[in-house]
RNA sequence: GGCGACAUCGCCAAGUGGUAAGGCAAGGGUCUGCAAAAUCCUUAUCCCCGGUUCGAAUCCGGGUGUCGCCUCCA
């Protein structure tokens, strides 16, 4: 199995720190907003990392980090008018309902910084006691010169930050590309007490401890989007291996961006959809086979009609199911012969292949159009072993038989008004025919004054 | 100013040295009272120029274009 590690910048092979296990953190939520539609595309993409794992067989613990208490939320809650904990509350509760529309089952642990501080403290005084970390009036900054590995994620030189365009002005700051560890608090911000005085933690701090407590010093895999190479998975390697000496993760992965009309989504530019708005418009599914018809490293432009393509590629998927009437063999005994393993081979070596999911779904085509041709409940049984590994065909029952309920009723209802046309025609053979056919499926109807009503009276 | 990524059929997209997957859309045939569905068939030499090689979308150099990072960001 082959991951590209941002690390090395390039593809090497998987070999995880303890045989048949896989610990996976992935940064989380900044509960200050609705998610957006980018934040989806790296949750959704390292569940199916975590899931493809599981498929493996190894067995995974997958951290997936919430901050509660930063600059972003501070301002939320002035903007609001609510506590920083009631803003932190609200937009939790959002995330998970969002996630689960999304079809993302739970992650194993959801730390919240908040509940980690003294740790945090812990850490950075430690920093300091090591010479990585000095403090000025209340604040703690993290020494980027004292760290001589500093770079070792985002490739950049510490000269050439310098040399930025952007580099914020703080004369605090013993270099522009120093980081704060620790934050003093103005009056009514959220506090906490600290060997340095009243504040709360950077941003950075969060991740190294939680993962630490909840995977070790060292683990396999940290995930995130590729805007969090710089500055905040650089910092977070910056303070871990300063505090340990050893490897902090092993193998980076980053997301590609979602991007509108060629651009990155972004706040400043408000051109970003929230994902809950999206889940309005379209099906989750159909969202989902969107982002992995492109690789996750590549960079995704936002389009509806593709997302309308996409829904409808998924339809073509299930029609087969449909009619094949899938459920009603579900239970059957599967073999899967040479062909059937190969093309399962096929999925496998995609996948094994830095998660080529683009691929992996071209190999659910070709098993979907053998399954036609062939009606081969094998196939079809393969085709949705397959897609559930991509998330898909999860809810196949809800799927394959609420659409049918769904249909039955608006039949029905469809008949009841060809039987009130000819009643208006006063044709009562046909008006009354309609009702004793209805009747003989087990349908009742009955004429009331709000109109006819129907009801099952098997 | 420093650093980096990308450019493949109408649209989306895989392919990283051996002769262009897949999806959506489109056109044609079969089927059909008509239609839908199904099914079969059809559609690219890979931004441009030069080089390396028996052989390049794939490697190297140059050009053009688009985008990103350089401390808010999934």
């Amino acid at each position: 199995m082959k991951i590209y590690n941002t690390l090395t910048r390039k593809k090497e092979e998987f070999v995880p720190l303890e045989p048949g296990k896989v610990n996976i953190y992935l940064c989380g939520p900044t509960a200050y907003n609705y998610f957006h539609i980018g934040n989806a595309r790296t949750f959704l993409f390292f569940d199916i990392v975590r899931n493809y794992f599981k498929y493996r067989g190894f067995q995974v613990t997958y951290v997936q980090n919430i901050t509660d208490v930063d600059d972003k939320l501070i301002d939320q809650s002035i903007k609001e008018k609510i506590p920083v904990s009631d803003i932190a509350e609200k937009y939790i509760n959002a995330f998970f309902e969002d996630t689960n529309s999304l079809g993302i089952p739970k992650a194993d642990y959801y730390p919240h910084a908040t509940k980690y501080i003294e740790e945090m403290v812990r850490l950075i005084k430690e920093l300091e006691e090591k010479g990585y970390a000095y403090e000025v009036n209340g604040d703690v900054y993290f020494s980027i010169n004292a760290d001589k590995k500093y770079g070792i994620l985002s490739g950049k030189k510490i000269e050439d930050l310098k040399a930025g365009a952007r580099v914020e002005k703080n004369i605090q700051k013993k270099h522009p590309g120093d980081f704060t560890l620790w934050k003093r608090s103005k009056p009514g911000e959220p506090k906490w007490q600290s060997p340095w005085g009243e504040g709360r933690p950077g941003w950075h701090t969060e991740c190294v401890v939680m993962s630490r407590k909840l995977l070790g010093e060292t683990f396999d895999i940290h995930g995130g989007g590729i805007d969090l190479i710089f500055p905040h998975h650089e910092n977070e390697i910056a303070q871990a291996q300063a505090s340990t000496g050893s490897i902090h993760a092993r193998y980076w992965m980053h997301g590609g961006y979602l991007n509108i009309s060629g651009e990155k989504m972004s706040k400043s530019l408000d051109n970003f959809f929230l994902t809950r708005d999206v889940l309005k418009k379209y099906d989750a599914e159909a969202i989902r086979f969107f982002f992995l018809s492109k690789h996750y490293r590549s960079s995704i432009d936002y389009n509806e009609d593709l997302i309308k393509e996409s829904s409808q590629a998924m339809k073509n998927l299930y029609s087969i199911l449909k009619e094949l009437d899938y459920l009603k063999y579900e239970d059957e005994d599967i073999s899967y012969a040479e062909t059937h393993q190969k093309l399962k081979d096929q999925f496998i070596e995609a996948m094994d292949d830095d998660f080529n999911t683009a691929k992996a779904i071209s190999v659910l085509f070709e098993i979907a159009k053998i399954t036609r041709s062939s009606n081969d409940m094998n196939f079809a049984h393969l085709l949705v072993e397959l897609g559930q590994v991509l998330g898909f065909f999860t809810n196949l029952e809800e799927k394959l038989e609420t659409d049918l309920n769904q249909i039955s009723e608006e039949l029905i209802q469809l008949l009841i008004n060809y039987r009130q046309l000819f009643k208006k025609e006063q044709n009562w053979r046909m008006a009354d025919k309609i009702r004793n056919d209805l009747k003989s499926l087990g349908i009742q109807l009955k004429d009331t004054p709000a109109g006819t009503e129907w009801e099952i009276v098997k």
